[in-house]
DNA sequence: TATGAATGAGTATTCATTCAT
DNA sequence: CATGAATGAATACTCATTCAT
């Protein structure tokens, strides 16, 4: 029994996995259930014993990985103290669960936004914990005295997202290694946390 | 001669108009031809009066509009003075260009990614435009002593870009009102101005 | 214009009869589209501008023939006088519109009866009707003093349809000639004729 | 082993009545035989322990039946004398055997008509012993002075049948109560006798 | 006998594109 | 330039059947 929950707990893996391979190559729309099928070495047929249709396995990869960030994000930032040191650690936890996994990054930042339906109706939920944790760890800063408090933390939350998304999309893009992108990181990173932070910027003027 | 070639325009920007609506209502994919003709109020085949196939369309839409976004990029930039200003400026120009237009701005967040081939293949050259443009202006700003050096300015631009389409996507999504979007704007692109300028942060080793 | 519209009647009609001699020969559920397509010299697409989808070309077929003998029996009924001339003719007309067309006949009596659902939902009109001329008759003959008035009208139509729909669906399954049909359709007429004609019936206790 | 066989028949009935309970409600070729399966309490593959394959289950169900009913029309027909009391015993036969059927009603007059194939190559036996023991009475009838004898025996079997498989369609088709039906048979009964009868009908020339 | 996970052949329907008018 | 009837390639999904357990 156990074995056999297992075995169909693997079939699932597999097929999404080359689910992952094979939409990060041709796109979603271009994207043959059949080749997701022989990738995976399972029948058509079988695709539907774990899938309800093909929507639901882009869905199923999303809010399985944006579930596995969170969660991670939460484990990790719970260990820190300075709003500083989240803020980095975001960013590393961020890139670092997607430098391996180009094809899952290229999915991620390309293919999800195949449909303002899909976004609006299905990734909206994970998204928006995923702001929510950000824009807590500003607003902590913001509380504690590292961070200025005139800026909206969901509007940063916000910009910290797109700022690493297009950091992954111009990576995915182009063909740079993924040490670059983790530098790249680490100095918007940086960039965020100086100009978050109490000093200068207080005194000018919006 | 000339008004016909003018009514001949006329139809053609008639005929992008309605492809911008529709595709932000349904998505690139779920979109029908026939729905954009008649929309456009022509028939279908006209439409291939005036583009090649779907496709062309939807590449029509963004090569017309990051040019625009482009062009006034440089016209503006090439008349201010400091780095912190055209970041700026940069901004608002963006922001702006979108604002009154929230379907073109779902067009060009949401549905532009439909498939890493066409990115690659149609989007790049302005988006590459468009990152040199910002790049230049982060590096003009550590030359002249204004920003620090110890930022790769094409990360820069990337992560400016993915900021402030991070903002636009969130916007499109929910219901927030477009002066929102505008301060949410003016506070990022403080963030980016503080988090380059040259202070505490050079002291901060990474 | 009018050739058009006539062009388009008469493609319409080339399908219907594509699909009345397929049906017949395989069955409503073993028929493929294509193949009617195929049989009518039209493309698989075309036969979906003149019909909903395959379902609607049955219920087409049914419609447009049992209309036909609706129509056809009540003007010349309404010609006739005496029960008993009506009952003959009644018999005569149905055979009569078959005699001819085997393939049709097949499709009406064996290839109909998909689905109670389909029966219910879009035969049931046309076959009210058709019982009501057939019972409508019979009554008239109650009232003038013809037929006997132990026997529901209503009933005996039912009786005469499934009459004729018997001999019919035998024809149709054997080999026999369609002269042989007719001969057995007026033994048939004979029998119902005096079957409720008054007489030594009514002395008979049921 | 006799309990083994006993318990193996009760199955194959168990499924047997699952099968005429969903045919009768989606008609055989929207029927799954899943849905058979779990009606029956069974799984999918046990089904295929005592049927060929689905269209064996329909023919299974046909040729159990008409069976049944000629088995009883032969016994109980060899205890009556007259071809009248014959010919009313088998309408009460027939009727009285789906009257508080309706769901085996359903799927002999309606689901049985699938394919002209399927009538020809699998129900034409049992239908034609079924028209033969109808033909024979009415050819004693001729023999013994009671009926005329200008009517086909065969075709007057063929209308019978008809004339009750049109009563039972309506009655299958309708809601009224199968008080109903029994009724209309007597009535129909009577009609094939008088109208079968030597007497007026002899003298009107056909 | 019984199971039910896995198979994979099979098809109605859609829709981008064409071209005769 | 404009039309829209006709085309036909292309594919997600179903479900009868099998077979290892």
């Amino acid at each position: 029994m156990a074995q056999e929950k297992t075995r169909g707990a693997e079939k699932r893996e597999r097929i999404l996995q080359s689910a992952i391979k094979v939409f990060a190559r041709k796109g979603f729309y271009n994207t043959r259930v059949s080749e997701i099928a022989r990738t995976a070495g399972v029948a058509d047929g079988t695709i539907y014993l774990y899938f309800k249709n093909k929507d639901d396995i882009l869905i199923s990869i999303f809010t399985d990985r944006i579930g596995t960030l969170n969660d991670e994000l939460e484990r990790q930032l719970a260990t820190l103290q300075g709003a500083s040191e989240k803020v980095q650690r975001i960013v590393s936890i961020q890139l670092g669960l997607l430098r391996g996994h180009k094809d899952l990054a290229e999915v991620i930042t390309i293919n999800l936004r195949q449909s303002n339906r899909f976004l609006k109706q299905y990734a909206a939920p994970g998204f928006n914990r995923y702001l929510d944790i950000i824009g807590k760890v500003i607003q902590e800063g913001q509380e504690s005295g590292d961070f200025r408090p005139d800026v909206s933390p969901r509007a940063a939350a916000c910009a910290l997202f797109g700022a690493l998304d297009g950091l992954t999309l111009t990576w995915v893009l182009g063909s740079s290694d993924s040490d670059r992108l983790s530098r790249a990181g680490q100095q918007v990173a940086k960039i965020f946390i100086e100009g978050l932070r109490i000093g200068a910027a207080s005194e000018t003027p919006s």
